[in-house]
DNA sequence: GTCTATAGCTCGATAGAC
DNA sequence: GTCTATCGAGCTATAGAC
């Protein structure tokens, strides 16, 4: 133990059982049928335990939302920043868009809560996240706005439409992908072939 | 006033309006947070008169929840069946998501609450609407699988995928769209061209 | 049809023992 | 760090007046 840990090894295995406590509930029940009572029992404590190291359910939310984001961004930028510098834009599109999903399922608790439940907690819990969803969505921007200048990407594509479209379908995927039962890499092709080249066998022409 | 009218208008209207309260609350806050109280006062009426028009808060949800995949349902079939019978893929499934997006947004209430409280609500209701769900996304299998058979959608495509994508997609709009500032047949034609089209400059070669 | 009143519970949060 | 005990509030649902 190092003289500048000032935390007990206790106190942060006990908060993170908290939190992922929290985030599996919140995940399946939503925000306000979860009480504090029941995450405490999860976490294998009493209710009152809880605000040793949480000031309010609200904290908690808050921390659950954060985290959820933050996974899924971090892993991503981090896979495409791993890339080649000559990566194509289907090249580069395929892995953001497998390590997106890598990342919901890794974090499926924390990332499907905030998916299910943003809109209905708290307002300043819901600021709190906003932050981070647009921080996110610009990842994504920057990428796509780079191969559209690059001409990989066609002009005319509505850019935020496309990464709101994108992001909305592969969250989706939370809702009925059994992660024990499914192929991951085998769902992010899948996707990719529908977001890169669409579904018809021939292209429309321009009008 | 007919002789088999049973029910007074007045009964009709006031059931009416705690379906619309209690969609509303549900989309804005959730199924737990939304008291019994709440929905009563949105409707101009007090917590106990409810009971006079539903046993339960669990019946109203059910109520809430079959409605808003009914009325998107209901929308997208008559569109569909509506089409010459020589409508090509492109055609159709223009329609089609353009019909989606106008009921979603049309009765965006009752829409929206499904998409987000689905998964929170008691356990009744949530089979309740299972059923109607499962017939909606059969709706669009046996559009998709059609098209596949007559060769104009991509051998390979994997069709329950592809349609999960595309309802979730759709779904998602409903959290960032605002039809009183955006076009919805914009929106609608952006994301036909990128699920019909795909974004790549070029198609990627079949490997 | 809608009201008031209330039974029986559970909630978030706090206080203080250990 | 975790416990027990409790406050004040709000919850669903019901009973019975009007």
């Amino acid at each position: 133990m190092s003289a500048v840990t000032y935390k007990t090894d206790k106190a942060d295995q006990s908060r993170a059982r908290i939190l992922d406590a929290a985030a599996r509930l919140f995940r399946e029940e939503g925000y306000a049928a979860v009480s504090l009572r029941a995450i405490a029992a999860a976490a294998g404590m009493k209710g009152g335990s809880v605000y040793y190291h949480f000031e309010s359910k609200q904290a908690i939310v808050i921390e659950v939302l954060d985290t959820g984001i933050i996974a899924v961004h971090g892993k991503v930028a981090h896979t495409i920043d791993s890339l080649p510098a000559e990566s194509t834009a289907a090249e580069t599109l395929r892995a953001g868009i497998l390590a997106h999903l890598q990342a919901l399922f890794e974090f499926s608790d924390y990332s499907s809560a905030n998916v299910r439940i943003y809109s209905q907690v708290p307002g300043a819990a819901r600021e709190s996240n906003r932050r981070l969803r647009r921080e996110y969505e610009a990842l994504w921007g920057r990428l796509v706005e780079r191969f559209v200048e690059r001409g990989e990407i066609r002009f005319g594509t509505d850019t935020r439409a496309f990464i709101l479209l994108l992001i909305g379908s592969l969250n989706a995927t939370l809702e009925w992908f059994d992660i024990n039962r499914g192929n991951l890499q085998g769902l992010a092709a899948s996707y990719s072939d529908v977001l890169l080249n669409g579904v018809l066998a021939e292209r429309e022409t321009k009008s």
